[in-house]
Parts: C-alpha cells; sequence; structure tokens
DNA sequence: TCATACTGTAGGGACTACCTACAATTGTGC
DNA sequence: GCACAATTGTAGGTAGTCCCTACAGTATGA
C-alpha cells in the first residue's frame, strides 16, 4: 500500500534528493550483498585509486568523511585485501593507502552496478533530461560543469 | 581544507543528491536546534496537518517509514503539545493524530527555515535552473510535474 | 467460536554522523 | 637540545536512521 505523499514535502528538492538517494543506495547494497562490499567502501576505494597512494587523512578530507569513522572501513578493507595500509617513512604518523588488483576488482563491480542502478532510478526520465538533472546536481554541489 | 572529491563518484546523481541532501539536513538541523524539533518530526506534523486525523500507520505508510520508527517521534511530538494522540473509537486497534496548534506553529516554522536553507544549498543555480532541478527530481519521483 | 489479520509498542542490530580522548610522531620557537 | 604545539591514526561514546522480530489488544470473517 503505497498511498501519496504529502504535497507540502514535495516542494522541497532536499525532501526528494533524500528519498531519490535512499532508495538508491538501497539498489545498490542489495545489489552488492554477498560480495561483501558496502558503497562506503566503494567511495574510499574510489578516492585512494583516483588520487594514488594517500593518507588516511586525506582520504577522509576528500570525501567529507570523519577519519576516525574512516578506521573500520578501512580494517574491511584491508582484511579483504583491496587496499594496503602501509606506515610512511617520510613521516611515520601516517599510513599510507595504495589500491590493490582486488581493489580495482571491486571498483569496477560497483561501477556496473551503480550504472543499472542510475539507469532504474531516472527511468521516469528522458536521457536528455536525466543529462539536464546531473548537470545542475554538479553544478550545485559547486563543481565546474565536465 | 576542502579537497577535491573524486571525479569518478560526481559522475553518479545518487552521490550528488545524497550529499546535498546530507548538507541541507545539517543546515535546518543547525536553525531547529533548540526549538526541539527534528526534521522527521517537520515530516509527520506536515503529514498529519495535510490528510487530516490519521492513524499512525497510515502516517508511516504515506512517509515510506517503519510504524515502529514512528512511535519515538510522537512520543516527542505528543509531550511537547504538537500533536494529540487519542484512541479512536470506531477501531480501538487505531491511535487518531491531529495537528494541534502549537503543530502548525511548528510547521510553520520549518517551512520558513526549510525555504532559506533551499536557497542557500542552490545558490550556485539560476532561479530557472532550480525550477527546472525542482521539476525533473519531482518526475523522477514518480509524481505528476505540478 | 476459532483462526487470521491489523495496530501500536518494545526492543535489537547494523550503519552513519559527529565528538572526545589519547599515544605516537613531527615540527617550531627558544 | 628541549619544551610546546600540531598532526595522525585509533578507540570509544552518543544520537539518529533503517529494518526486523515479537507481542498484546482489537477487529473481521469463516
Amino acid at each position: 500500500m503505497t498511498d501519496r505523499r504529502p504535497r507540502a514535502l514535495l516542494r522541497w528538492p532536499t525532501y526528494l534528493m533524500g528519498n531519490l538517494h535512499r532508495s538508491g543506495v538501497a539498489r545498490i547494497d542489495e545489489a552488492l550483498a554477498g560480495s561483501g562490499l558496502a558503497l562506503r567502501d566503494y567511495y574510499v576505494l574510489v578516492c585512494v585509486g583516483e588520487f594514488g597512494p594517500l593518507a588516511q587523512q586525506r582520504v577522509a578530507d576528500r570525501l567529507g568523511l570523519d577519519r576516525s569513522d574512516l578506521v573500520k572501513v578501512l580494517d574491511r578493507l584491508e582484511a579483504a585485501g583491496r587496499v594496503r595500509r602501509e606506515r610512511d617513512t617520510e613521516d611515520r604518523r601516517r599510513h599510507v593507502l595504495t589500491l590493490t588488483e582486488a581493489g580495482r576488482a571491486a571498483v569496477a563491480q560497483v561501477d556496473e552496478v551503480s550504472a543499472a542502478v542510475t539507469g532504474e532510478l531516472l527511468s521516469e526520465l528522458s536521457l536528455d533530461e536525466q543529462e539536464t538533472l546531473h548537470r545542475l546536481l554538479l553544478k550545485a554541489f559547486g563543481e565546474p560543469p565536465a
């Protein structure tokens, strides 16, 4: 029984984005169940992969996470052999993170799932509209248009 | 030190919407701190206000929440005198919820805050673009265009 | 009457966001 | 060289969300 939502809430982009986000994450997590991968893991893997060997604090900065929360994610990822975590020989406070081959494979897997889910999630929109939505979201986010 | 995000993540509307949503909610919560109102409370108040006297299960259905999670929200709202919760005389399994005057005032307060925050959140977009974004979000959400 | 379904409530588990504290390490001013 | 501050990773706590199960009270239909 999926009743209609209050119209007074549908006025707010924040509300709409929250619900769409939640729906997308749920679908991705469902597709990823069993692989031992969470969506956050993917974010971290992508970040380490894109910006080369990185200290944990730098990953947290780039993703807008707290460094203390990153620890558990990295524990999982390291145990699964998806990242290497080694002391930085130049600054022994830091751990240097590097992506492994398994990590790269995980990224590719989530990329595929995410593309499929995005298509579902925005299936009510034409391809042009999807493109427009993405462009506006990027701009609102403060990123230069791709 | 706000570093740039991984480009590979900015490809995903789900990721962008999640971050924008989080940012919006944080600003609203901040503005609402001290008033004893959470954003979820507002959702519930709006729902009860819009669809008249409602049973708890109906509110949960309309908002996509679990009825068990609604209980704590309603405990707060009732204690604050923002909703009345009474046994339904026609079906004594149900509690009938009605909005009080204080509840209506709370809705008006959050409406104001939310409008201001939405303006901030989308300040990188022109008014036309904000309108387009909202229309596309509504459509993606499966709602008929207003 | 008996079985079935619905409603509100209690409680738990897993996850996220945010915060503090702390030990190890590095850098700075003297 | 040395006291002091800052940084980094880690542990832990709190609050909130989402999802699930169990249960007692109530209604409904065979």
